[in-house]
DNA sequence: CTGGCAGTTTGCGATAGCGCAAAACGGGCC
DNA sequence: GGCCCGTTTTGCGCTATCGCAAACTGCCAG
């Protein structure tokens, strides 16, 4: 239970509006865990007792069917909240999250939550807003999966992924923690054989450079090229 | 101008904790309008200025690229809110709302949503529930385009159009409002003529009846059979 | 240093679904 | 009552992408 100083989190979306002694407030119902890389966070499916703010490191959270397919809903970086579980009133959460790197979170217990929104109304708002941010993104992911190829999707993913966890390199941007074909694979829809065919290309043409797990963006203006260009105005 | 009668709304998720004498000064705020059958109630871009909540009839969101293709984002069903911009901090509509029926709708100023939260914070929670219920939805949607084919996916849309506004018959469920092969491929990721085929063969097979925007599901569990069928588990 | 393994690359059919084109259909409007 | 237009149906070739299989590679553990 380690103590969490305010000032380090005092300027998150989360927390706007909320006044500095309110905020100590808020922290004290907190504990923060550590978790290493690769373990769960929390499961698909399992009682949603906690609800979470990330401080360092990257989590990913992950749907899977019934039959064991899995996509990848999305990337939590530092400074978002993630298992909202209660949010949309659900007694279980959705998805399984899992630390990609050594991460660090803040926890709260679920139950704390309508205490806390009815003390401090703009945590409900704010909670709403990035809510609601999200629901925009799925929407455009739709879109993109309903009229867009492949290569486009996997083009379009790198570049959140760049703008979201991105170091900026002296020449080219890398994505800031380990990921797989499969997981580019399972955020745009397709398989992970098609990925690496596509970042192959990408490789020869001097796009990208990536290898286990690593992904580097050399041209990123390259890749927005490729993202917003219609399928069949032609290649040489 | 009409005067809205606070119990016909009163036991909406929106207004769920709202105390009547609440509920009757949260309607004073609002005045409702008519829109006819493909009118536009608003368009994609366009100021915020509004948010709505629909009466009868349905309304389609819809979503359109920059190159002109579009999808369908939801169906509005009565009770529904729609249109809520200034819930994610947007202050243009990113979809397109058009009434798909003769709708009636009640319309609350954008402007008058920050001080109606205040007031009333059980706003900003039931809000806050309802978006994240769409979220998951959302999600939902994406593992399907990403896992499942073509055929269950249409199986799902049709399903999930008949829970919500299906009308039940003495043999059968119909879809209570007009929906065109072309609208069913853009909820589902896919085209019309597809849908078409599809839906051809299954009428073949007695699960449906069907014809111009016009669809009725007379062998629901047959569907449900389709929906859920692993896709290589052979068919005889 | 070296074996083993997870992650990656690549080849090669197979095919679901697209895209185009054209015909049939049905309803509402004049 | 007949015409016109939006919707639906259907045929046919095409191809992007999958699915399977097999080889390769960088890395960590011992």
């Amino acid at each position: 239970m380690a103590k969490v100083d305010a000032s380090l989190v005092a300027h998150l979306p989360l927390f706007g509006g909320v006044k500095p002694e309110d905020l100590e407030e808020i922290l004290r119902e907190a504990r923060s865990a550590r978790y290493s890389r690769n373990s769960a966070v929390f499961e698909q499916g399992a009682d949603a007792q906690s609800f979470f703010l990330l401080l360092h490191g990257h989590v990913r959270a992950a749907k899977t069917t019934p039959t064991g397919e899995q996509i990848v809903v999305r990337y939590v970086a530092p400074g978002e909240t993630f298992g909202l579980a209660m949010a949309i009133g659900a007694s279980r959460y959705p998805a399984t999250a899992i630390a990609v790197d050594d991460s660090v979170v803040l926890i709260w217990p679920t139950s704390a939550w309508p205490r806390l929104v009815e003390r401090f109304p703009s945590l409900a708002a704010n909670t709403l807003q990035t809510v609601g941010v999200r629901l925009q993104e799925s929407h455009t992911r739709i879109l993109e999966m309903s009229t867009q190829q492949v290569e486009q999707r996997v083009a379009h993913a790198l570049l959140r992924l760049a703008k979201q966890s991105g170091k900026k390199l002296d020449h080219g941007i890398e994505i800031d923690f380990p990921i797989s074909r499969q997981d580019i694979a399972q955020m745009t829809g397709t398989t992970l054989h098609t990925v690496s065919r596509i970042l192959s290309g990408w490789e020869q043409q001097g796009l990208v450079e990536s290898g286990r797990q690593r992904i580097i963006l050399r041209d990123p203006h390259g890749i927005v090229v490729l993202a917003e260009r219609n399928p069949d105005s032609g290649a040489a």
